[in-house]
RNA sequence: GGGCGAUUAGCUCAGUUGGCUAGAGCAGUUCGUUUACACCGAAAAGGUCGGGGGUUCAAGUCCCUCAUCGCCCACCA
């Protein structure tokens, strides 16, 4: 063969990737149902949605392309490899950006229908998926796109909501008067683990409360507060009796007070004793419906204060807060005022927005037996974690459930199918009458995206569920309650299996001084930049290189830089060798022959592959591909090539040069096949120049 | 308050079941453009693997302990 002219100048990937990828495409190889041979054995891994409000991160870029490379790998393998990809509509998440967006273009959702909000975001996120699903491409990501799902498509938000209503027969849901985190500005509930925690520093008061001294940080919501609790055991209350009353003078003028005795108060804190306020606090309202005491919303919904505060009504809670400490101040009913508190105030995980405990009817779902059917599996062996520690706190979370609010007083998203009537409750996808109104509101998210294998696969009766169980479950660990769970709940409750085998937690990816990447931080590294500036393949082994599965990887453009070095070390590689198979050929009577030396280095080349081959299958991807690296450049050009020159330049004999020829041959076949999962391009486009009698595009290529 | 993890070269990190003469990138030293590659090569330099103790023929790797840092969970009025 004559060296082709474009191993004459240094690899340029932006000169190739995109007509490959369009290549891959065309021949359908994506789709598991187009790949030669006979396949029996399946491979799936399904694309974690990404959210469909926004570009990929560095963090989608380690995710896809670690999943790019099992789904290659096992390509190779001959198995039927199906990457299936998606989208998630991200209810709450992307409501929360449409609204800001809204918001700059001094536009409000305050005043638009339902529909019409509907609408916009819509075409919002359908704009944006069209982009993210360009980005997945330019990784060179090799899923079928004929199976493309989106979590609001027609056929999954009847399948969603099927669920929902099974679930609502079998008495696994219910609607219930419950505490709940309203987040006040977006007016919506959220779930637990939707919420964080934040110190921050707050005035602790002391209050005269009858001859109680009470401790609050939370002034604004005492107004109704006629319950005053202490620990049974605590001497110092102990001359008072368990539901005595008492005349109080409070904020607004004389109440009347009753003593609890119950063990949840906390002899330690303050003084001991405390008053309740159900509507607003979880503890307080689990204490309440203990001993039935009545409820008083004291803040509205918006976070303002109703009637029941007198003069300070209307005004927003927060800001009531000193007023209100002043009015007791001239009382004299202020004992004393710790400013040097710290208090742990919880916050909606995504907009930070401070939430306020709400009583409101939500749906429920009873989480004890799901979680009990989970942790069963669990210990049965049916599916397991790479990173055993996750386990550990995966366990500890399944065996403390708590009922999961699926209601999100939003639009965007599946709209909860049950009815209303006069205080009547129907659970159905169509209208069961006249006079019925449907639930407005939407299910979590993460209550869709729970049944993501089984909805894309067609669940219950479509033919991919022959893909069901899959075999990975390749994410962030930060899904490790929020996702990964609530997928295998789902999957035993409605087909009885698991829906993956094993579940790899990749890390975090930080930024090169090991700091968390944000926007405003400034320090956020575009997967797509930096497979523009050094090329996918480059980009994709610094994703992977030295990030082992659970924990942080830092990546720093030098990293990247480093492999795009090693793309241009494998092109100048394949330029060698090519340029001393001038007179290469099959029919040569000594094809095949090699001297015991060669041979010995074939032989070395394959152990490197077999081990690249277990580590990829253990899920130690990182090693594999440093393994790759070290043996290309430091075994293979630094010694082998270099050990090479002299029998290709014809300095020994014709026997040693056709030993060598062969040799190389048979090595760099090997590379371009064991490189092609972690850089799918650069080997791609070397391989169509490789002088084999009958081969196929390397991305169906046997792996050995 | 409970749980988990980290501590390895100047910096950022690998090191799978104990077998290591402890590796990679970046930074830095010296030399070299003789046709695969300057997006390069050669040669060196850099580490008592956080401290202390233990198990073992053998410990960066397992156990105990201390120190520092980080993460997660929790109904901290």
């Amino acid at each position: 063969m004559n060296l082709p002219d474009k191993y004459l100048s240094p690899y340029d990937p932006t000169a190739y990737e995109k007509d490959l990828y369009t290549m891959w495409e065309e021949s359908g190889f994506f789709n598991p149902d187009n790949l030669p041979g006979d396949r029996d054995e399946t491979f799936c891994i399904i694309m974690p949605p990404p959210n469909a409000n926004g570009r990929l991160h560095a963090g989608h870029g380690t995710d896809m392309t670690l999943k790019d490379i099992m789904t290659r790998y096992h390509r190779m393998r001959g198995k039927k490899a199906l990457f299936l990809p998606g989208s998630d509509h991200a209810g709450f998440e992307t409501q929360g950006v449409f609204e800001k967006k809204l918001q700059k273009e001094g536009r409000s959702r305050f005043g638009m229908g339902r529909e019409e909000l509907y609408n916009e975001i819509y075409n919002f996120v359908m704009e944006n998926k069209g982009f993210m699903e360009d980005d997945v491409k330019r990784l060179g990501v090799s899923c079928d796109w004929s199976r493309n799902t989106f979590t609001l498509q027609p056929d999954v938000v009847s399948r969603v909501q099927d669920t929902f209503i099974k679930m609502y027969e079998d008495g696994m849901i219910y609607r219930g008067k419950r505490s709940i985190h309203w987040n006040p500005k977006f007016q919506t509930s959220l779930s637990d683990i939707e919420t964080k925690f934040e110190d921050r520093k707050t005035p602790f008061y002391y209050f005269q409360y009858g001859p109680f001294v009470i401790g609050t940080v939370r002034p604004e919501t005492k107004f109704a507060d006629k319950y005053i609790v202490v620990h049974p055991d605590d001497e110092r209350y102990a001359e008072y009796d368990h539901m005595q009353e008492f005349e109080v003078e409070w904020i607004n003028g004389p109440i009347k007070a009753t003593l609890i005795k119950d063990e949840v108060a906390d002899m330690e804190k303050g003084s001991g004793a405390m008053t309740i306020t159900p509507w607003h606090s979880q503890v307080d309202f689990d204490l309440a419906q203990k001993y039935d005491l009545p409820l008083e919303q004291i803040i509205d919904w918006d976070g303002k204060l109703l009637p029941v505060a007198g003069e300070f009504a209307g005004t927003k809670a927060h800001v009531a807060r000193e007023a209100i400490v002043e009015k007791l101040q001239e009382k004299g009913l202020v004992v004393e005022v710790d400013n040097d508190y710290t208090n742990a105030v919880r916050l909606c995980e995504r907009t930070g927005v401070v939430v306020e405990p709400q009583i409101k009817d939500q749906w429920f779902i009873k989480m004890d037996k799901l979680a009990a059917m989970t942790l069963e599996s669990l210990d049965k062996g049916e599916y397991k974690f790479v990173t055993e520690r996750y386990e550990k706190i995966f366990r500890h979370w399944m065996e403390n459930p708590i009922d999961w609010n699926i209601s999100r007083q939003i639009v965007w998203g599946i709209q909860i199918p049950a009815w209303f009537k006069d205080g009547e409750i129907k659970v159905s996808k169509e209208n069961p009458g006249e006079g019925w109104s449907q639930d407005p509101d939407t299910f979590d998210t993460w209550f869709s995206s729970g049944q993501w294998p089984l909805m894309t696969l067609g669940y219950p009766e479509g033919s991919d569920m022959e893909f069901y169980p899959t075999d990975v479950m390749e994410t962030g660990a930060d899904l490790v309650f929020k996702w990964v769970p609530r997928m295998i709940m789902f999957g035993l409750y409605l087909t009885g299996e698991v829906p993956f085998r094993d579940i790899y937690f990749h890390g975090m990816v930080l930024d090169s001084k090991g700091v968390k990447m944000s926007k405003s931080k400034g320090n956020v590294l575009s997967p797509i930049d930096l497979a523009e500036e050094f090329g996918t393949d480059a980009m994709r082994m610094a994703f992977v290189v030295a990030n082992p599965p659970g924990s942080d990887m830092p990546l720093s453009t030098d990293k990247v830089r480093a492999y795009k070095k090693f793309a241009n070390k494998l092109w100048n590689i394949a330029r060698f060798v090519y340029s001393s198979f001038e007179d290469f050929s099959y029919d040569h009577e000594d094809f095949g022959n090699m001297n015991a030396e060669d041979q010995l280095r074939v032989e070395k080349f394959n152990d490197v592959r077999d081990d690249i081959a277990k580590d990829i299958e253990q899920y130690r991807p990182h090693l594999a591909a440093e393994k790759l690296y070290h043996y290309v450049w430091h075994e293979f050009a630094d010694n082998v090539l270099e050990a090479s020159k002299n029998a290709l330049a014809g300095e020994t004999s014709e026997d040693d040069r056709l030993s060598k020829q062969f040799m190389l041959y048979q090595i760099l076949e090997g590379i371009l096949k064991t490189a092609h999962p972690f850089m799918p391009f650069i080997t791609e486009e070397i391989w169509k120049d490789f002088p084999n009698k009958e081969k196929n595009l390397l991305i169906v290529e046997s792996w050995n």
